[in-house]
DNA sequence: CGCCTTCTTGAGGGTTCTCAAAGTGGGTGG
DNA sequence: CCACCCACTTTGAGAACCCTCAAGAAGGCG
């Protein structure tokens, strides 16, 4: 039941972007899965292997990640509840990146065949599909441009920007008012910077009065500044669909 | 004639990794498009538009960048001839990146209806393009991951192990010598540094001996220590293929 | 109460940036 | 054919940002 719950936010996640009609949202909501559990810190998607089966997190948060041979990462995506963690495998089913849980996590997995089989029956789920990596691809690059050629506060600010969108989005809390359960040294592997000068660049948007923290709690006291240090604008996010397509015609 | 190359460059880089019957290949070689020339440094795309092609780079180097409010911009994807710079447009029409020609480019505009159809008719053929929109997010993440990770001089290893292997692919060179049409601030952009320090990167890479250049033409001398320093792994790229899957049954 | 993880603080060093100017080379016009 | 110009590359010096190493506080859990 909580397990239909995940499923219907990754269908919402879906409309966001892509209409689909009665029969396609029966199709989604009727996918098959088991359920896995795990708690924080666990690499439950080891890099460099072939799955046949996508992750939809269900509860908790994960994250996807590259690792080097001194054991440096970095965290290339992260996944709130309702989204697929790697429904780029559907297609590509090896894949060179890892999925860690940051917190402890619930996790729905999705055989590719069933993923498959929606998206031959029902273009417009291939469609759907396309436009949720699609999606994640521009978060991606908009990291990428963040990560080459802005400061630390600044990428923080718009880190923070942008989960304060996604949590809402998701039901998990507001904009300006959120829980983000996950350690300052994964924050740290989400920006590319050491745990200590995480650290130090949050005391730095404290002290400036743009957001406050209690414990794992985010509170945003100066949203216009906090958007503005970042250059923040949603329009990334494709948060408002794109979808003249997908019908026959 | 030579517009015909381009399509047929595409498909081969189509086929890399996907699967297509005689008729999907004509589909795909059939496609409308008109042509358009640029010098080198034009904004063709500009960021933030609505575009109804996409755009087939047939010559040149073209790249896709996300810019700031301070004129600095990251380059974000670098596209050969025959990639297509933003078959992620068909799905999502709005874009918030531009695409800049890093060099003279001749490139073929494909209107974005004529994909659409491609993909609704052919299941294939959308499974083939949303396989290479993954494989773009696979080079983006890895992008990333190096950004945020390695030192300069590491990162720019890896772009020349990257772009050799895709400069053979696309029959333009081979991995060890090969022309890469770009000024050094173009590559800055690529690899998130100044231009200053991206030379003196390559400065460093000279004088240990891993490569030679002359004019824009570079010869790498020491693959092994190159990629040794680079911890290059081209699985990331997604050459061969994961077509498991696009028939029905 | 004690352990372990996480957060915070300090000091020093290295990579990369900024600013500025000099060298190089290809193209164009006289 | 030479001279000039422009874009690009190279060099230098000093500063800023971020990292490393290390240790001390704080908070959660048994």
């Amino acid at each position: 039941m909580s397990e239909n719950l995940a499923l219907e936010r990754f269908l919402a996640r879906l409309l966001l972007r892509s209409s689909l009609d009665e029969d396609e949202r029966r199709a989604i909501l009727s996918l098959p899965f088991e359920v896995a559990r795990h708690r924080a810190h666990r690499d439950f998607v080891q890099p460099g292997q072939n799955t046949d089966f996508a992750c939809l997190v269900a509860e908790g948060l994960a994250g996807r990640f590259d690792q080097f041979a001194d054991g440096h990462r970095q965290i290339v995506a992260l996944h709130l509840p309702g989204d697929m963690c790697d429904l780029h495998s559907v297609p590509m089913p090896h894949t060179g990146w890892g999925i860690e849980s940051l917190s402890d996590t619930r996790v729905l997995l999705i055989p590719h065949r069933a993923l498959i089989d929606l998206s031959v029956r029902y273009p417009a789920i291939a469609f759907a599909f396309w436009r949720d990596t699609v999606a994640d691809g521009s978060v991606l690059a908009k990291w990428l441009a963040a990560q080459g050629r802005r400061s630390a506060r600044e990428r923080l600010a718009h880190l923070l920007c942008e989960i304060g969108i996604r949590m809402e989005q998701a039901g998990l809390g507001s904009r300006e008012h959120f829980t983000l359960r996950t350690t300052q040294a994964q924050l740290a592997d989400v920006l590319g910077l050491t745990a200590v000068h995480l650290n130090r660049s949050l005391q730095a948007l404290r002290a400036e009065g743009l957001i406050e923290t209690n414990g794992r709690e985010f509170r945003i006291l100066d949203t216009h500044a906090l958007c503005g240090l970042a250059e923040f604008d949603p329009e990334y996010l494709l948060l408002h669909g794109g979808d003249r397509t997908s019908r026959r015609g």
